[in-house]
DNA sequence: AATATATATCGTAATATTGCGATTAAGTAA
DNA sequence: TTACTTAATCGCAATATTACGATATATATT
């Protein structure tokens, strides 16, 4: 017990899940909307834009990094961020058709 | 230590960021497909498609509760459930928002 | 080589989530 | 009223997440 079942749900919605699990915290919402704000890779600045502890951050970027969100490269000493627009877009693709068939519904006892 | 720091971030930041907790899990995302699947309110049912306790399924509806996503009302000896469209469309809008900041970055070192 | 800088990882404490059996609450039917 | 049905809540154990100091790693500079 304590465990999520992920067994018992698809491919699809353990998938979908992660991502959104990953983009759940508003540390990593708003190292996504720093990358965004810079309109390209972002070396180092990250840290220094967040109240957390280096390592925190570290930890939070690897989060994004797992999910496929954010890429990350060498560049010298540092490393560079930057959004995998591909992924990006695949999920909000998802949410975006999860929401064509919702305006779809006709509730009628709601 | 252990406890997000949310005063830190915006309000914005710490609303998408629990919408999206809500979502953040395969168990709920099940929920929500079953909601569009039916096309309409949902007495009852919803214990009996998941793999999960009654006790759970309540949990995960209470969640899904909190965060605006779903909605219940009382009928007769049941509850019917059914998603909250203008509450899931301004959450599937925000990602929509962000991607589209997305599409504007031109990486230049990733 | 020695030092400095940047980032990742380890270890650990605090807190949160997941899941379920048992119980409670509230309506329905007999 | 008593029994039945439906769903929420309680209490608890297992697991996961969050955060950070300390340490490790890896490149750059002197």
């Amino acid at each position: 017990m304590g465990i999520t079942k992920s067994d018992f749900f698809s491919e699809q919605q353990n998938a979908l899940a992660n991502q959104l699990k990953a983009l759940a915290h508003p540390a990593r919402i708003a190292i996504i909307e720093f990358l965004i704000h810079k309109k390209t890779c972002v070396c180092g600045e990250i840290v220094n834009e967040l109240p957390l502890s280096q390592a925190t951050v570290s930890q939070h970027l690897r989060e994004l990094k797992l999910a496929g969100l954010i890429q990350g490269s060498i560049e010298g000493s540092s490393i560079c961020y930057c959004i995998n627009q591909e992924e990006f877009g695949q999920l909000a693709a998802k949410i975006s058709e999860l929401n064509t068939s919702v305006l779809n519904i006709k509730s009628d006892c709601c």
